[in-house]
DNA sequence: AGGCGAGTTTGCGCTTTGACAAACACGCGC
DNA sequence: GCGCGTGTTTGTCAAAGCGCAAACTCGCCT
């Protein structure tokens, strides 16, 4: 009944390298989801007991602080897993995760995860160095906040942005979902208001097209130009 | 010839449950060495080739940009697992590690992780969950820099560090370790100048006493008040 | 077709905090 | 015991960018 086909997660980084019968074992315990655009696919500090694969869309993944203010930890791609509280020996989801648009994701109960991991050493190795690459990530992201100007940050969570979603646009590389200036101020730790002057000053220099829930990278280069210049050298 | 001992590992939470004679196995390739304070037990960009644990001491993770700004990631404390570059699937070490006193630790070759992990799964879970905790601080860090106020970012570090690394003073609790104005502002992404001010206005208001290398938090709970004090609520 | 609302733009004042500079003090080594 | 260097204190100044407020505009829904 489970209809789901191996080509499904064949050719996916997570689970290179598996035969084909591998493939279908994986997904015997999968359950794929639709989840439309904006609905909340887990939510921080609930019970986590599966863990999940973005078939298609994207994801936000948020972290809101006992006060009330939003932080996005990261968006989740087409292929990657997330939520994998159970990797990490957590029993809640430290973050939620929001559809930012119409999404397809497998989630797979919790108990699958050592399973996994014990028939198939390359996804448990996969899987680790996700997480690995995560922390280097964040770890990136304090650097960024410690050393450099919020015009900076913005200039490089955009280039991010465009390298792992960018999609190719009339007259530059445009992100390839809806993304507001709060989203992107919740990113860098600023406030949507020096998002929007900043873009607007972008705009007119030539460097970005940007619109509502909308951001096309025009000049990548002069980009990178401004997220390289430092003030503080 | 190793000399190593079982009684020097054994109680550590990453080798918990582990048999007396499993820890001899675990240390048969470890090999023992003393880092001076202020020493590098290993440099960021280097290659990769063992990891460690922290037998005694105290050891500063410093990440350095390519314009040269440091970044004090975090500080390791006795018995905890450090320079698992191979645990995240990486060649070079993503940062350099510091003595921030005289230190003494472990070092297996790298070749060892996987056959430590095989043999005894329970390393190897405790080891994933301590990578998965630090990505969790990680993520917490980034969400004080967004959302939090210098003041309160620096009390929350201080009140970290006594948590992780106090030893109880005369008059409050002291961090056990040399610790200059300057590594707080790295901590927390400010400048010496500024954390010299806040540790001056803490001490007249009776919350710390601090000198020369040295921070004691004689009043704990005044300081969680300045923490937790926001002012872009 | 029109209205509503979410998202955006923009102005202004002000606080926080960084930059620069200079003096100071503690402790170690000679 | 003295000098030097590292670490610390403190002052002044400047500006980045936040808070607040208000206007605007595009899409979408009815």
């Amino acid at each position: 009944m489970t209809g789901l086909d191996r080509t499904l997660i064949a050719g996916l980084e997570t689970f290179r390298g598996l035969s084909d019968q591998a493939l279908e074992r994986v997904l015997v315990h999968a359950r794929s989801a639709r989840h439309p655009k904006g609905s909340e696919i887990f939510s921080q500090g609930a019970e986590a007991e599966s863990f999940f694969l973005l078939l298609s869309g994207h994801v936000r993944v948020v972290r809101t602080s006992p006060e009330g203010h939003q932080v996005i930890a990261r968006y989740i791609n087409e292929g990657e897993l997330f939520g994998i509280a159970v990797a990490m020996g957590r029993s809640t989801f430290p973050a939620s995760a929001v559809a930012a648009v119409d999404c397809v994701a497998l989630a797979w109960p919790n108990r699958e995860w050592a399973e996994l991991q014990a028939l198939f050493p390359a996804f448990g190795a996969s899987a680790y160095q996700t997480i690995g690459a995560r922390l280097q990530e964040t770890q990136a992201q304090v650097m960024e906040m410690s050393t450099e100007q919020v015009e900076q940050r913005i200039a490089h969570a955009l280039l991010r942005l465009v390298k792992q979603a960018g999609r190719k646009a009339a007259d530059g590389i445009e992100i390839d979902f809806p993304i507001t200036r709060q989203d992107i101020a919740e990113m860098t730790g600023t406030t949507l208001h020096t998002v929007s002057r900043l873009l607007s000053a972008w705009e007119q220099r030539g460097l970005v097209r940007s619109g509502r829930q909308k951001v096309v990278v025009t000049d990548a280069h002069g980009l990178m130009l401004v997220a390289e210049h430092r003030r503080r050298d």
